[in-house]
RNA sequence: GGAGCGGUGUCCGAGGGGUUUAAGGAGACGGUCUUGAAAACCGCUGUACCGCAAGGUACCGGGGGUUCGAAUCCCCCCUGCUCCGCCA
């Protein structure tokens, strides 16, 4: 096992920038419409000023991908991933190739088109049209073979991962990540403890089988103290949040398809994990992840804004096509569940820091409610492409397969891979603008949190404590049997 | 859902096929003047890609079309405002 507290060089003096302190400032124009928002200090654009996002953009810079070659193919190794860097390369050259020389012939047609401003001799007239003719020929010829390259490049461009973290585990599947820290031991009883599904039934907080009629399997109601329990996690994440600065959201829990690619999710794929709205070109979100990576698409920050904290409250719907079985009884593997999602926009030089700093967050949260878990660094192939690096919180859950490890939170480094497909960028020292990094973590997956309370709180008379953290946010300390 | 009017640069705002090299104004930035500042005056001003550079190409909400030539004309879409309908 490895302590898991290292910091890198650099965090220490970010840190404190991240730690920013707060105040509520609404800057108005004079008609009244809202300017700009300060959230204690953090000032927000109020609407992003949406540019379309860049055809071309990818994963990887293409120029990167050619330069470093052999890295980018050994990645796509390392992630067990399908991709053709080669094919990527020689499309990329083929595509220069054409531009250069449709550019060229632009040029003939603007000069053309230009000389015939003035007065011309009826026969020069004549002649320059039938060049300009010809030319708006080969330019329409020049517009088709391009537009075709591009599109080879960009479907095989989005195939390509974004780089690995050097540090990070390789590996294939989750039993490859890495266990870098333990906090508190897995939970000793002295009785027969019992799962979250026996226990929300015999407390009459959770039904699924009527969800199954209603909805479908792998949806639940939540009744009576399991109601007001999950809105006591949300609030009290919401608190711990706005106390360290994050501007806080309600998302849609509805995003367009444009968004979930740029954020990396494929909704049409095959396994695709995502619920796609019917004639809508948008799917129901799987996580806030989505609309809060969203929110700044196609924003020039101004590098005195970053970096930026924010935290959004939203349902998640997963699809889970083919997982069934014994591991997705219950509330753990579902259809949709609730969310508190942390995100962050960061310069370049900063993201690792706040790596560290969102991991601290889900552990303090944790922590604070008494649930032992481990932090997990997860391996190569077990990363997703956008994710640099990702860290996962698995908390103890006595009630799966007899007390196992389940994971709770996910904290990711997506550095300019997101940045790069949703165009958000910072205005640099240099006057360049330039990508910044985005950056993910959960701070409370509601019905993941509250399997590892029941489980874990659980007490011989049947009864469930509350964490003590949590009792005044629910108004009761313990949740009894009813009769 | 229906009707009408809009969408132009950092902002406001003109322009309705070729004197647009996007007028004019504001702002920001640089300078002159000043003890300092203000005012005035002069200059400058976005993004992406190719290029060592000079320079080139593209961008007037998005896409398509007409034309030798489109911010400008035509079609479709998105979006904002106003009114009507429906609705919590």
């Amino acid at each position: 096992m490895i302590e898991g507290s290292e910091t890198c060089s650099s965090s220490v003096c970010s840190l404190s920038r991240i730690e920013s302190s707060l105040s509520f400032t609404v800057h108005r124009t004079l008609t009244g419409r809202i300017a700009s928002i300060s959230l204690r200090g953090i000032r927000l654009p109020p609407c992003a000023k949406v540019q379309p996002l860049v055809s071309l953009a990818t994963m990887l810079d293409y120029r990167f991908i050619k330069e470093n070659l052999a890295e980018v193919k050994q990645n796509i190794v390392d992630r067990y991933m399908d991709a053709d860097a080669d094919l990527v390369v020689s499309l990329y050259d083929e595509r220069m190739k054409t531009l250069k020389a449709l550019e060229d012939e632009r040029k003939k047609r603007n000069d053309n088109a230009l000389a015939m401003k003035g007065k011309l001799p009826p026969e020069e007239r004549t002649q320059a049209i039938e060049e300009g003719r010809q030319l708006k020929e080969s330019i329409a010829r020049m517009e088709a073979s391009l537009e075709d390259i591009e599109k080879r490049l960009r479907e095989e461009g989005m195939r390509i991962p974004n780089m690995a973290h050097p540090d990070a585990p390789r590996g294939k599947e989750d039993k490859d990540n890495l266990e870098v820290k333990r906090v508190g031991a897995p939970t000793v009883f002295d009785f027969e403890p019992k799962d979250h599904v026996q226990l929300g039934q015999s407390l009459d907080l959770i039904d699924f089988d009527t969800a199954t009629r209603v909805s479908g399997t792998k949806f639940y109601y939540l009744k009576n103290e399991a109601v007001i329990l999950e809105m006591a996690l949300t609030r009290y994440a919401l608190d711990v949040l706005l106390k360290k600065g994050f501007a806080i959201f309600e998302t849609p829990d509805v995003a367009k398809t444009e968004i979930l690619e740029g954020i990396g999710f494929n909704p049409r794929g095959a396994e695709s994990n995502i619920y796609t709205l019917e004639g809508e070109d948008a799917c129901l979100i799987g996580t806030a992840e989505i609309t809060l990576g969203g929110y700044y698409s196609g924003t020039v920050f101004d590098k005195s804004q970053l970096p930026l904290k924010l935290a959004g409250v939203s349902h998640c719907f997963r699809r889970e096509a083919g997982a069934a079985g014994q591991f997705s009884k219950g509330l753990y593997r579902v259809h949709q569940f609730t969310k508190i999602e942390m995100f962050a926009y960061t310069l370049p030089e900063d993201s690792d820091a706040m790596h560290e700093y969102l991991r601290s967050v889900e552990e303090e949260i944790f922590s604070s409610l008494d649930i032992p878990y481990r932090v997990v660094d997860t391996c190569t192939g077990d990363l997703g492409a956008p994710a640099y690096r990702k860290w996962d919180l698995e908390a103890w859950m006595p009630g799966r397969n007899g007390g196992e490890w389940g994971e709770v939170t996910s904290t990711s480094n997506c550095t300019d891979f997101q940045a790069r497909r949703l165009n958000i960028r910072y205005k640099d020292d240099d006057g360049k603008n330039k990508y910044v990094h985005m950056l993910n973590g959960t701070a409370i997956a509601c019905s993941r949190a509250i399997i590892a309370i029941m489980e874990n709180f659980q007490r011989a008379d049947g009864s469930i404590a509350i964490p003590p953290a949590l009792a005044p946010y629910c108004g009761f300390s313990e949740i009894k049997p009813k009769n």
